[in-house]
RNA sequence: GCCCCCAUCGUCCAGCGGCCUAGGACGCCUGCCUUUCACGCAGGUAACACGGGUUCGAAUCCCGUUGGGGGUGCCA
């Protein structure tokens, strides 16, 4: 039998770090058994059903590498099918009608000194499907469910804490568990990995699995949940999840995917940053972590580093593109003013210094303006401006030395250096706070000799004005 | 409250009863390299939550405690 599994999200916006960690690790399993995988929108729910969300799952995905055979398939055009198992289950006394409000429910509970929910109320009572009705499915009062989680060994749930819970709304529409059910029967889905979140929505699914008869159940696998710094799930409101942000925000996919892979697995050679198809050979879900794995910044930040550093110089250059014509970034020069030969010069140089692509106008930015920031306030300055010793000296002398110097690398370099011997003190990190407003960057001569000796000459004035 | 899950350095992972005086990576610190900052290189810091068992032997198995998380919807 073919291995099948299935990344099944409800669109519910833009794809999530969390989602696309479980459409890799289902990836990553379907491509390490030479199985398949499918994609499914769980869009069950009405108010979720928006087009556009469509696609924000669909290119992120792509993007990824993350590939499916089949799909994307949507729950909402299966409704029938979901439609006649509830009917089925009606007709079978598996589930029945209930027209109790969610509120006339707990005032039941609380006048049988029962804890909140549903305790089965409607049961046999013979009600008539309504307006106002919902279909329950009938729990079983004893006995358990127990399945084999892949990741969790043995779990298991005792039936008689399993609520008589909603498989058909009130408008008609059935909901996600019998879905889910119907939908991993119908499409022959041998393997169910998903996040830990849902591991309780098993017993019930098994449930209906059964009374549907839906034929041989699927392996689960439940993955550990990301969390954030306060070790909660990662949530859309409160985190920075978007994967589309990340990406454009100077990460690169590979680097996502990689990071991505290391939550919850690791290779057993402890080589962490590899090709995926490394990874894909090494996978195995019976290794996948059980606890919790907070999302790092600063580990993806280092990832993203190596791998940007492993790109050759020119698709460094194609992939800065975006960043430096300010596409999805703030730059601080002018679009005009961008002088594509000079970055391409010390590309190299910002390559290697850089952890996203979102930092490398930071390292070219004092190329293309006129004037520079100067922060008296950072360390840089402090450090160089403050602490260094016969500054306004070195920038006086500095300054005369420009003003008929030829105008080279070499020369400008040379004039600075014998500022400071000549003074018996430090110039050429003064030299360039002065010119590129901090202390730290790529190497400063070649670049330097690229602006006009008077915007120079300008920012060597202007940087002594503020001491 | 109830149900379920989890527990190795600050973080991510290795470890599947003896190779563990617990290994790698990120971070942090130190040094080297370097006319800046990085990169690179060499070091350092730091963990088996606790208590009971089982066993000749436990980070590894079992039980309990504590702590954390997830669920508890006519969301998925």
């Amino acid at each position: 039998m073919t291995t099948r599994v299935r990344f099944a999200p409800a669109p519910t916006g833009f794809l999530h770090v969390g989602s696309a960690r479980s459409a890799l690790f289902n990836w990553l399993y379907a491509e390490s058994v030479g199985g398949e995988m499918i994609l499914r929108i769980e869009d069950t729910d009405a108010a979720l059903r928006k087009p556009e969300f469509i696609d924000a799952i669909v290119k992120p995905l792509e993007t990824l590498g993350i590939t499916w055979s089949e799909g994307p398939y949507y729950q909402s055009q299966r409704k029938q099918f979901h439609v006649d198992a509830v009917e089925k289950l009606v007709a079978s006394g598996h589930a029945y009608f209930c027209n109790l409000t969610r509120d006339q429910a707990d005032e039941l509970a609380k006048e049988a000194g029962l804890p909140a929910g549903y305790h089965g109320w409607s049961r046999d009572k013979g009600i008539e499907d309504g307006p106002d009705c919902v279909v329950r499915f009938r729990t079983p009062d004893d006995g358990e469910v127990v399945f084999d989680d892949v990741i969790r060994g043995e779990v298991r749930f005792n039936c008689a804490e399993l609520e008589d819970f909603v498989i058909r709304r009130s408008d008609g529409s059935p909901t996600f568990l019998v879905a889910n059910a119907v939908d991993d029967a119908d499409m022959s889905i041998t393997h169910v990995i998903r996040g830990e979140d849902l591991l309780n929505t098993v017993p019930k699914i098994m449930l209906l699995w059964d009374a549907l008869d839906l034929g041989e159940k699927p392996t689960y696998a439940h993955l550990p949940l990301l969390v954030n710094e306060q070790r909660k799930k990662l949530s859309k409101r409160r985190d920075d999840v978007s994967l589309m942000d990340f990406l454009s925000q100077g990460y690169l996919p590979e680097a996502m995917v990689n990071h991505l892979a290391l939550l919850g697995w690791g290779p057993p050679d402890e080589k962490e940053i590899r090709p995926i198809s490394e990874i894909v050979e090494l996978f195995k879900l019976e290794n996948v972590n059980k606890g919790s794995a907070f999302f790092d910044i600063a580990k993806l930040n280092h990832i993203n580093g190596e791998y940007i550093r492993a790109l050759p110089v020119e698709e460094f250059i194609e992939k800065s593109e975006p960043f430096v014509y300010g596409v999805d970034t703030e730059i601080s020069w002018d679009k005009a003013d961008y002088k594509p030969e000079v970055f391409e010069m010390v590309a190299a140089d910002v390559q290697q210094r850089v952890a996203t692509f979102a930092e490398v106008p930071h390292y070219i930015g004092w190329l293309f303006s006129d004037s520079v920031e100067y922060d008296v306030e950072s360390k840089g300055w402090k450090k160089a401006m403050i602490k260094g010793k016969m500054i306004p000296e070195i920038l006086d002398g500095m300054a005369e030395a420009f003003a008929d110097v030829e105008w080279t690398a070499e020369a400008l370099n040379a004039a600075v250096s014998e500022v400071g011997d000549r003074l018996e003190a430090r110039s050429q990190v003064p030299a360039r706070v002065a010119i590129t407003g901090t202390n730290a960057g790529i190497p400063l001569w070649d670049a330097a000799a690229t602006l006009d000796r008077d915007v120079v000459l300008r920012r060597i004035a202007a940087a002594k004005a503020l001491l």
